[in-house]
DNA sequence: CGACTTTATAAAGCCCCTTTCCTAACCCCT
DNA sequence: AGGGGTTAGGAAAGGGGCTTTATAAAGTCG
């Protein structure tokens, strides 16, 4: 709420570092140019990342005629971010390099009985174990460990306040990490993840605001507004998959009636299936990804239950988007998660046009939908970007008080 | 986007106003203290008003011991703004002091036939004149004039880009107001009007998160987003009424179906109650006004046929705001406009108990949902608003650049 | 009437960004 | 090979903002 100089220098820092990583190598002029800061201002800036050992200088621009540019790159080797996506049946925790390349990926499963807060946290400190070493770094090396936690998320307490799919309430999941875990953590739910991994590398680059729609399993919005994600009062912003579609519609997981998830999330999606076509070879009971990939190679042979299908869950996807368009007027809507990417861009084409049925002229004119461009696993990278974003705010932190050194007593008042 | 420190002390000058005119009078150490700035600060931006003469000092408070600290108040003769709500079927014009208190009101009724810009723009240039007769103000003193259309507006160029209820595409209707009035014009909608007047008079002071509902003939929200009013991508975004609330329901004027404000707006409680009781007296076709008012005494003697009938639009409109919770996750709802200050606190407990039915219980918990509390027309006292954070706004601008006195010829070196 | 207290303003310091100036580095040309 | 011309990058100066500290001003109380 309060705003300081230093908020500034943050974002600046932020951007800049997000410019080189999306074009590394580049020089300070690019950069410049890129985010509307003088050329003095992105030199500080560059010096301290290079003070940092987060970038290094990898030459020189070719020139003709002038002194040739200096050119700046990612110090991939300079620390490494951990990415933990922590879901109803999986853990994928990722690695990555300073250039938010994977260097290493570890997958736990969950029996659907593990649903003991200390039994995930042990599966996460296996995976987290397992990329360190895969990777072969030294722990100092690992800058953070960002960790996403589906349900509503105290972030600075580090408290999962509520998970329905396990039904935890208030589990203090950052303590009982730190215990197996000795990096910086950084605990955050998968809506604000995606949207964060948006917003540094994805569709939502330089974008004012921004809806990152999450179709998985379960549904949900990241939003970004202003520039920044907006998190709500009590973090937990962006629960548009329990928002009203229908009303009195199909029964939700959550209790109520007619929720966008029940019609578009996985299972939704499975059910609006088997309503059009109750013995679907398409379907495969208790197996959503099975399903969903069923489905999208469906669409891609033309079948036409598949494309059937689709469309009825358009449908609701549609008019559930179109709401989004309308409420936040977004320059860009980006559909994420694995059952968008699943479905892909044939999804994107029948889910814009139902958009532009249901949304108002003007709000769908000004903005996108696309696919998420991030080829992994988008949550792994957003909870890697807190991480990241953590250890650069660090770096504001009032340098060490210099101490003055105690004068050793001299000679008294001659 | 960009910001800079500029924009620090711009959002400094408006909290510290903001606060002196609503506890006038009080003392730099108040100030201080309410808006967590400094002393001195406080003191400079102070300074800078009195300046303005938008305030003025009015004398001590007693002290026990030490220095007595100086009040400041609203100057209230300092200046006049005026607000204008042009509104389907009439324009409100209010003119204000600095104290935001009205002192002069004029209301034009537009009949069904005038839609052409030009007669509109002649009911409000008659209205203002109005009003500042009446207030026997002089044209110098006049700060601005806000002026709120409905519809999709570009603030920038003020031009009306979408009046869905007299078919306007891209009017330019600043220009044309332009040439009638005389004082620095500021062009926006009724929603953000709301909004902006919530956020410094009213419900949404000091939050950082909250939504404005207007239930009117239109329905909308206004977003405040981060301390701010959020605008979207193109000055659109809070279009909750057209937004689904039931898939293929109710046919909507916009066009489609199921949108909220079918069933929510005055026109959709008319058909609620149609749809109960066909022929109840509390109907009055063709009188919206009239109807709501008899709804509204209904529900204050217990007439079962309006409590059934608040109740089946609650159905709907708890629906609604729920999902705002939902998605916003804001710290409070503030219930708008007409309707809701009509129907008053009978509806207001209702929507609160069908938000808790369909809204997600941790969100639920951290929102009030209150009705407005301002008294007058929350979209005129919102349109003044902009005009005042216009005259603030320019105080901001460089100053007049100090011309260096040429000094005369002087003695050369002797 | 002096001591203590509290307020208000002035001064100094820090943070941030930008503009300006100057040197460094390189190309090309003679 | 050694000057121009040109461009990059850093250092210094300047401007805007906020805060802390010092100082002056204005009371009360003993």
């Amino acid at each position: 709420m309060k705003r300081t100089s230093r908020d500034i220098r943050t974002a600046n820092r932020y951007e800049v570092l997000r410019q080189i990583i999306a074009a590394s190598p580049t020089s300070r002029q690019e950069l410049a140019a890129a985010t509307g800061l003088s050329l003095a201002t992105v030199a500080t800036l560059v010096g301290e990342l290079l003070d940092l050992r987060m970038i290094t200088e990898v030459g020189f621009e070719d020139s003709a005629g002038g002194r040739p540019r200096g050119l700046v790159a990612v110090n991939a080797s300079g620390g490494a971010l951990i990415g933990v996506d922590i879901a109803e049946t999986y853990v994928h925790v990722e690695l990555f390099d300073l250039a938010l390349n994977v260097l290493a990926r570890a997958d736990e499963d969950m029996r659907p009985g593990e649903s003991l807060p200390e039994q995930v946290v042990s599966h996460v400190a296996a995976a987290v174990g397992s990329v360190v070493a895969q990777a072969g770094i030294e722990g100092a090396r690992v800058l953070g460990v960002g960790v996403s936690v589906p349900g509503q998320v105290d972030r600075a307490t580090g408290v999962s306040e509520y998970a329905p799919n396990w039904n935890w309430h208030d589990v203090p999941l950052l303590d009982l990490l730190t215990e197996h875990i000795a990096y910086p953590l950084y605990l955050d739910n998968p809506l604000r993840a995606s949207a964060v991994a948006e917003l540094w590398f994805g569709a939502a680059r330089g974008r004012g605001d921004a809806v990152v729609v999450n179709l998985g399993t379960g549904v949900g919005a990241g939003l970004v507004l202003g520039g920044g994600l907006h998190r709500g009062v009590s973090n937990s912003a962006g629960e548009w998959g329990h928002t009203t579609i229908v009303l009195d519609g199909r029964l939700c997981r959550c209790g109520k009636h007619g929720c966008v998830e029940a019609y578009v999330g996985a299972s939704g999606i499975m059910l609006n299936l088997r309503e059009l076509s109750p013995d679907s070879t398409l379907l495969h009971p208790e197996d959503q990804t099975a399903t969903i990939a069923a489905l999208a190679e469906g669409l891609r042979t033309g079948d036409p239950v598949a494309v059937k299908a689709i469309r009825d869950t358009v449908k609701y996807l549609g008019a559930g988007v179109a709401d989004l368009v309308n409420l936040f007027n977004p320059e860009v809507v980006v559909l994420s998660s694995w059952v968008a990417a699943a479905l892909g861009e044939p999804l994107v084409a029948e889910v814009r046009e139902a958009v532009a049925r249901h949304a108002l002229p003007r709000p769908f004119a000004a903005t996108e939908i696309v696919l998420s461009p991030i080829p992994t696993d988008p949550v792994c990278l957003g909870a890697a970007t807190f991480a990241l974003e953590g250890a650069l705010q660090s770096v504001g932190q009032r340098n060490a008080k210099r101490t003055t050194p105690a004068r050793s007593r001299t000679a008294p008042p001659s």
